[in-house]
DNA sequence: CTGGAGCGAGAAACCGGTTTCTCACTGTTT
DNA sequence: AAACAGTGAGAAACCGGTTTCTCGCTCCAG
């Protein structure tokens, strides 16, 4: 044939007429149903792959009710805190018949709370990472009363499940770690300012001097770019450590404090979070606080697959974090 | 109320009655079609806030013959290299009324393929980033008729539409930059087996001897932590520089090499790939080929609708690189 | 031999939208 | 004043599945 004529999907029909059968008999096989004569299932199985039929995924939510879909909304893709978040509640998600639809509202908080909406339409699901949007929106969101379950971030006075990192715990390690080293003044380099990570860091800095530390707060970001920017201006603070809102942000720190000439933990002692795997691999390697990524991903999918099975009994979680001293913090010289 | 009532889904249907209206004139409201009579209109927008209604995605879907969404498939979501492609890709479907449904198939060929199909029930088109499928797989996917657009791979006699990166000259311009420092014997630590980055970076090296060059291979991976396991073989293979499969394995190299005690790149040149942020920013900076990979994504995004709409004259176009020279190569000494 | 239980499978209702078809009503033309 | 084109809006068909309902048939007990 000359062109292929605009090939028209293949229907339930088209199988259930193939195999001379009916559409309920081939839906019947097609989910398994063990009500079918075995010859009947055979030829109707032989219908589906001789005409290469798949089921179409509007169909199927419509009349099932639900997608099959959860969806994940995360503030940047490229912050690779997220991948284990997502890779673990995929592989729940998956083990559980259903596929993740991952969105990135690009650290945006209107396009945030849009893409919630829109997510809300899609999915059966919703895991809200690290939201930054205003306290309203979240509750507006919480309200709609599709199962939904946010990471890091906690907001007093509103019902919805989360799932948490004790960040705040992880930077009184590290503050701990930093007094018995003989430190007194440090300098804290700021994340986002809507993110409820760097509010939980500066709640824990603030009780700070219980450990005899004087902490000044220096504006930063996320971002390695970032940290190389404030690098300088940690240095004129007259501080003999750094804690660096993530690992990123140290690792901007050191590069430019390398260039300065500065010896890391000679002169200025460094701290970073997270754990990235880079990390390991600076010079010196970082001291860090390891947060169980995949953990939290896993605990939160599950989590999420119980609300959407309708249990409304899921308890808030903290998971623990664990501090890793490495070569970037020694004791003042 | 005691208990509130499992809040049935708000249809049309409800929107209709409460508006006094039909569900087809809402749909109309909905859907910008002007022959509504302001009154009317006006009194379904207003049912529409009240009940808060939101259409479903599915019905949607079903009705209009396709689901807004675009499906990319990556092979690890957290490998920066996809990153900038699913942000550039998210933004042009956007911008196109459409969204996007990341996967990560792990690096699994076998899931790859799975994933695909999955996909292609969900999806009204599709981009699968740097495919590791067998040619076959590929050709069977290729052969289903639905929207598709690969990058990074190439299949001779396959009638796919591509967009690929220019890898042969980024190696080449590496291989030049090398050969005019003085460099005779270089080491190439692979990548992936299945990838078409890494066979495309040996079918370049293969041609280096033109320019004096003689390459040697060794098995790596495209870690950080593969690259810090092979240094050392790097080291004994007696050559003076080593290309890396790309900046993560480089980097990984480079923090083994400080351990030995070996210079960088006095001891031993080294060059990377892709340009991550952090490449910039290690001790010394990377030496690596700069790829546009937002552009890359704003090509495929741009392409893949041009597909979509029926446009089957989509010329494969290749992306060019660019060397970036930095601290970490250097004249022998 | 007959009434009823059990079971396999088709007909049809349904999921929640979009879109075509149709019609009542308006204003214009001769 | 009658015929007609134009327009706003409702009824109903349709998208492609799932699921309930129903029915005919077989098998077994009474």
């Amino acid at each position: 044939m000359v062109a292929s004529k605009r090939a028209k999907r293949v229907t339930i029909a088209d199988v259930a007429r193939q195999a001379g059968a009916s559409v309920a008999t081939v839906s019947r096989v097609l989910n398994g149903v063990d009500t079918v004569a075995p010859g009947l299932a055979e030829r109707v199985r032989a219908a589906i792959v001789d005409l290469g039929y798949r089921p179409s995924a509007a169909a199927q939510g419509l009349a099932r009710g639900r997608s099959g879909t959860i969806g994940v909304l995360v503030p940047d893709l490229a912050n690779p805190y997220f991948h284990d978040i997502i890779k673990s509640v995929s592989a729940v998600a998956r083990a559980a018949g259903s596929r993740v639809l991952v969105m990135d509202s690009n650290e945006d908080p209107a396009a945030e709370r849009e893409l919630t909406e829109d997510l809300l339409r899609y999915a059966d699901g919703l895991l809200l990472c690290s939201p930054r949007m205003p306290r309203a929106d979240l509750a507006a969101m919480a309200g709609r009363g599709a199962p939904m379950l946010v990471t890091n971030r906690q907001v007093p006075g509103l019902a919805l499940h989360s799932i948490t990192v004790d960040f705040f715990r992880g930077v009184m390690a590290l503050c701990g770690h930093l007094a018995r080293l003989g430190h007194r003044r440090v300098v804290y380099l700021e994340g986002p300012q809507r993110a409820w990570a760097n509010d939980e860091r500066l709640r824990a800095l603030s009780g700070a001097e219980a450990f005899g530390l004087d902490v000044v707060s220096l504006p930063c970001g996320s971002t390695t770019d970032e940290g190389y920017a404030a690098a300088r201006a940690a240095l004129d603070s007259g501080a003999t450590a750094v804690i660096a809102y993530n690992d990123f942000v140290a690792l901007g720190v050191l590069a430019h404090f390398a260039e300065l000439g500065v010896k890391v933990p000679d002169d200025m002692s460094l701290t970073g979070f997270d754990e990235i795997d880079m990390a390991r691999f600076s010079a010196p390697p970082l001291t860090t606080v390891a947060v169980p990524r995949d953990r939290l991903g896993q605990i939160a999918g599950e989590a999420l697959g119980r609300i959407m099975s309708g249990d409304e009994d899921i308890e808030p979680e903290s998971v623990p974090v664990e501090l890793r001293v490495r070569g970037s913090t020694g004791v003042i010289s």
